[in-house]
DNA sequence: AGCCTCGACGCATTG
DNA sequence: CGTCGAGGCT
C-alpha cells in the first residue's frame, strides 16, 4: 500500500487517507478521480474493512465494472467481486428485492424500462379516453418521473395544490389520475420503472427503520462518484444510510454536472458542505490529461458560470497546440472539414482510435457519418438504438420476463400474439377490460376465463388455453434448466425460432443474428456466474441485471482502430487524444430549449466544458454558418461559447465570423463554386449533385433486397391460374380497371406484378390480393 | 393478419 | 428530414 500511495500526488493521497469523517472531493476534469477512488477503496480494505462493508455508488455500470478491475489489480479478484460497487439503480434494486415484502412488492418484480411504461401510460390513457394530442405520452410520463425523483408518490402528488394547479394551467388536471392508475397498474404488474427503484428504496427506508438501520450498520464506508448528478432521490439514500456513522465520501466536479433534465441536482454537491457540518474538503486541481492550452481554454469558458466552487484546475504538460475553431458553410461541409482534417492528421501518427467526434445531440451523427464513409474512415457510433430496445431481442426478453413474473403487463402483450397465434386485439381487449374491472394481472384472467366471463367464443378459448399451458409449462420447468437452458427452450418452443428463420430478408438475417447474439450473451452470463462460483444460474439472475444493462456496456470492437462518435454526455468520463466538437451554434449547443433559462445554459456550458476537457492533444471546435433542421436548411449563428473562451488559446484559421462579421471573412464561407450566383440556393445545388450517388446506392439496395425477399421466401399460397400471367397481358382488376402488366417478380405467395393502369398508372400488386383477370 | 402509406411531430442528453 | 403511430388495403 505504501508503495502505491507514492504512486499519488499530495491533494490526491490526502483525500485517500482520510477516512475518519465525510468528505467531499471536488474533482477537476482530468484530475485522476477514479484514481482516488479506487485507492481510497484499496486503502479502506487495507485498514480492515471487509469488501463487502463498502458501498461505492457510480454512474454507470461501466464506471463500477472499470473500478472494480482497477481495484482487483490493487487487491485480488475475490474481494473487488465482493464490494457494493455499482449503479445506483442496480445496486438498490438488489436491496429491493431482498426487501420487497416490507413494499408490497414480489421479490422477483420486473423492472420497466422507458418504453415499457410509456406503453402502459399509453393504454391508461386509452382507457381513460383521453386525447394523446393533449396527454402527450412523452411529457406525461417526465411528469411522472419528476415527481417520483423528487419523492413524490401520487398519494402526494394529488394533495399537492401547487402541483394540481400547475396541471390545470397546462390543460391536463388529470395527470394525478393517471398518476395513480399507472401506479396501481404497476403494483399490479410486480414492475417497478427506474425511478422506482429509488423511490421504494426511499419508502422503505422512511417507513422500515429496522431496515434501514440494517443496512447502516453494514455499509460501513459509503463513496459516491458523479455527486453532482444525483437527484433529490439518490441524495437522500445516501443520507439517510450515512446519518449516523458519517462515513462517507463523495467525489464529482460541479464544473461537470450535466444531468439537471433528469433531475439531477447540482445543490447536492454545492451545499453538501452545510449537510455534513465538519466535512474535509480536498480539491484535486491538477490535470494530468490534457495540455495547458486545453485546460485553461476550458478554464476561461467554465469561469463565465456563476455557481460553483471555486478552483483553479492547471496542468504541467507541455502547452500544446491551441484550441482551433473551424468554420463550414452548410453542416454538410462540417463533416468533410472534420473528415478532411482527421485523413490529413492522421499522416502525423495518430490512429483512428485517437479520433472522437462529439455532438449535442444524436441526430447530427447522420450527416457526419456520411463524410466519414466517403472518405474511407472506419467509425463507430455509440448510442441510439441499443441492443436490448431492438424488436426481436425484446420480443425473447419478454417471454422471459413472464417466465419470471406472469403478472407483468407489458411482457404480456408484448408476447401474446407473437409468433402470431390469432389472438388478435378484440381478445387482448376483453382480457383487458376483465383484468381492469377485477382489479387483478391479464395473466390471472388468462388462468380462469369462465371465472372472469370472458366472452370468446370456444376457438378463442382454445387459443388462450394453448398460450396459458405453454407459459406455465415454461414456468414448471424453470426451477431446474439454466438461464441459458430456458432461453434456447423459449425461442424453439414459442415457435420465434422457426418465424424468424422463414424471413431471408437481410433484415430477417439481422434480426436472427440479434437472436444468436442474445442467447449466446445469456450463456457468456451463465458462464461467468459459474466461474464465479455459483451453482445454478437462473433466469432471474439472468433479467434482473439485464434490464439495468445498457449498450455502451456490451462495446465488442472497443480496441478496433476506429474513430469514436457520441453525444457529449457519452463522453463523460472518457479521453481521447483528438476531439472534435461539432456543431457549435446557436440554438443547437446551447440548445435552444435552454435559451431562456440562465440555468440551463450554465448547464449547457458546463456540458461544453465537459466536451472540451475530453481532449489530451487537440481539440477542434467546429460551426457551420446553415444546417438542415426539421427538413430544411436554417442559417445559424456561431455559439456564444465560443465567444466565451479566451482567443489567447484559440486558432482562428479562418478569421472566423464569431468574432469578426466584416464582408471580407464572410465572404469567405460563400461557396466559391460556379454555381453560386447570389440568386440561387447554391448549397441544395450541391446537395443534390453529392448526396444523389449515395441515394441511389441505397435505392439499389433495397431494391434488390425486396427482390430477394420476393424470390427467396418458400411459398405457402396455393399457385393460381396467374400463372399464366406474362409481361405484356392485359388484365383487369376491380378498382383500377384495365391495365398492362410491365413485370413480374417473385413467385408462388409473394409473387408480384408491376402493372400499368390506364387511369391510374403504375402499380405494384401482390398476386396473393390482387383479384387479377387476365382479358386476353 | 400483416404490410404499406400517410400524416403528425419533434431535436436533447440516460439508468 | 427522421421516426413512429394510426389507419387503410388486400
Amino acid at each position: 500500500m505504501e508503495e502505491y500511495l507514492k504512486q499519488l500526488n499530495e491533494s490526491q493521497r490526502e483525500a485517500v487517507v482520510y477516512t475518519e469523517g465525510p468528505s467531499l472531493v471536488i474533482a477537476g476534469a482530468g484530475s485522476g478521480k477514479t484514481r482516488v477512488l479506487t485507492y481510497k477503496i484499496a486503502y479502506l480494505l487495507q485498514q480492515g474493512l471487509p469488501p463487502w462493508s463498502i458501498l461505492a455508488l457510480t454512474f454507470t455500470n461501466k464506471a463500477a465494472r472499470e473500478m472494480k478491475e482497477r481495484i482487483a489489480t490493487l487487491t485480488d479478484e475475490q474481494t473487488a467481486r465482493r464490494l457494493w460497487m455499482g449503479t445506483f439503480h442496480s445496486l438498490f434494486s438488489r436491496i429491493l428485492r431482498n426487501e420487497a415484502e416490507h413494499i408490497g412488492y414480489p421479490s422477483n418484480f420486473t423492472i420497466y424500462d422507458a418504453t415499457d411504461s410509456k406503453s402502459l401510460l399509453r393504454s391508461i390513457m386509452k382507457e381513460m379516453q383521453l386525447d394523446d394530442k393533449v396527454y402527450r405520452p412523452g411529457m406525461i410520463q417526465s411528469r411522472i418521473s419528476n415527481a417520483k425523483n423528487a419523492l413524490v408518490t401520487w398519494k402526494a402528488y394529488e394533495q399537492n395544490k401547487e402541483l394540481v394547479q400547475h396541471d390545470m394551467d397546462s390543460k391536463v388536471p388529470l395527470v394525478r389520475e393517471i398518476y395513480k392508475r399507472y401506479q396501481n397498474r404497476c403494483l399490479q404488474a410486480g414492475a417497478m420503472d427506474f425511478d422506482d427503484l429509488l423511490l421504494q428504496t426511499n419508502i422503505l427506508f422512511r417507513d422500515h427503520p429496522d431496515v434501514l438501520e440494517k443496512y447502516r450498520s453494514f455499509f460501513r464506508f459509503v463513496l459516491v462518484d458523479e455527486y453532482q448528478d444525483t437527484n433529490f432521490a439518490q441524495h437522500l439514500i445516501v443520507q439517510r444510510l450515512c446519518e449516523t456513522h458519517r462515513r462517507i465520501c463523495v467525489v464529482g466536479d460541479d464544473a461537470q454536472s450535466i444531468y439537471s433534465f433528469r433531475g439531477a441536482n447540482i445543490d447536492n454537491i454545492l451545499q453538501f458542505k452545510n449537510q455534513y457540518p465538519g466535512c474535509r474538503i480536498f480539491k484535486l486541481e491538477r490535470n494530468y490529461r490534457s495540455t495547458q492550452n486545453i485546460v485553461n481554454a476550458a478554464n476561461s469558458l467554465i469561469h463565465k458560470n456563476t455557481k460553483q466552487i471555486q478552483k483553479t484546475v492547471y496542468s504541467e504538460k507541455e502547452e500544446g497546440n491551441k484550441v482551433s475553431v473551424l468554420a463550414s458553410y452548410s453542416d454538410y461541409e462540417e463533416g468533410y472539414a472534420v473528415a478532411g482534417k482527421i485523413n490529413d492528421m492522421r499522416m502525423r501518427n495518430y490512429d483512428y482510435a485517437d479520433f472522437a467526434i462529439l455532438y449535442r445531440t444524436n441526430a447530427q451523427s447522420r450527416i457526419l457519418e456520411e463524410a466519414l464513409r466517403k472518405r474511407g474512415i472506419p467509425y463507430k457510433i455509440y448510442g441510439g438504438l441499443s441492443f436490448y430496445q431492438r424488436k426481436e431481442v425484446k420480443d425473447v426478453i419478454s417471454y422471459l420476463r413472464l417466465i419470471i413474473n406472469p403478472h407483468d403487463e407489458e411482457a404480456f402483450k408484448r408476447v401474446i400474439n407473437y409468433p402470431a397465434r390469432g389472438i388478435g386485439e378484440t381478445t387482448l381487449g376483453k382480457l383487458t377490460a376483465a383484468a381492469t374491472e377485477h382489479n387483478v394481472s391479464l395473466w390471472t384472467v388468462l388462468n380462469d376465463p369462465i371465472g372472469y366471463a370472458l366472452q370468446i367464443n370456444s376457438g378463442t378459448a382454445k387459443k388462450l388455453g394453448d398460450f396459458r399451458e405453454m407459459i406455465a409449462g415454461f414456468i414448471e420447468r424453470n426451477d431446474k434448466l439454466s438461464a441459458e437452458e430456458m432461453a434456447s427452450a423459449v425461442v424453439k418452443e414459442s415457435g420465434i425460432v422457426s418465424t424468424l428463420f422463414q424471413d431471408r430478408s437481410v433484415e430477417g438475417i439481422s434480426k436472427q443474428e440479434n437472436l444468436q447474439e442474445l442467447l449466446k450473451g445469456i450463456a457468456e452470463f451463465c458462464e461467468i456466474r459459474r466461474e464465479e462460483g455459483a451453482e445454478h444460474v437462473s433466469l432471474a439472475d439472468f433479467l434482473s441485471e439485464v434490464s439495468l444493462l445498457t449498450d455502451q456496456d456490451n462495446d465488442k470492437d472497443e480496441q478496433a482502430n476506429k474513430v469514436t462518435m457520441m453525444t457529449v454526455h457519452a463522453a463523460k468520463g472518457l479521453e481521447f487524444k483528438n476531439v472534435f466538437v461539432v456543431g457549435l451554434e446557436e440554438d443547437l449547443f446551447p440548445s435552444s430549449m435552454s435559451k431562456d433559462n440562465p440555468r440551463a445554459v450554465e448547464e449547457e456550458r458546463r456540458l461544453f466544458y465537459v466536451a472540451i476537457t475530453r481532449a489530451e492533444e487537440n481539440c477542434m471546435l467546429t460551426y457551420a454558418k446553415s444546417r438542415y433542421r426539421n427538413g430544411q436548411s436554417a442559417m445559424c449563428s456561431p455559439s456564444r461559447f465560443l465567444r466565451d473562451i479566451d482567443t489567447k488559446y484559440l486558432h482562428m484559421p479562418e478569421n472566423t465570423a464569431a468574432t469578426d462579421s466584416s464582408a471580407a471573412s464572410r465572404e469567405r464561407f460563400e461557396r466559391p463554386s460556379a454555381f453560386a450566383s447570389p440568386f440561387q440556393q447554391p448549397k441544395a445545388v450541391e446537395r443534390e449533385t453529392y448526396v444523389s450517388p449515395v441515394a441511389q446506392a441505397v435505392q439499389r439496395q433495397s431494391r434488390l433486397t425486396k427482390v430477394e425477399t420476393a424470390a427467396a421466401s418458400p411459398s405457402s399460397a396455393p399457385a393460381s391460374d396467374l400463372s399464366g400471367l406474362y409481361v405484356g397481358a392485359k388484365v383487369r382488376h376491380d378498382r383500377f380497371g384495365e391495365g398492362e402488366v410491365t413485370a413480374i417478380e417473385g413467385d408462388g405467395g409473394n409473387a408480384k406484378a408491376t402493372v400499368a393502369f390506364t387511369h391510374f398508372g403504375q402499380k405494384q400488386l401482390l398476386l396473393k390480393f390482387a383479384r387479377l383477370t387476365i382479358v386476353e
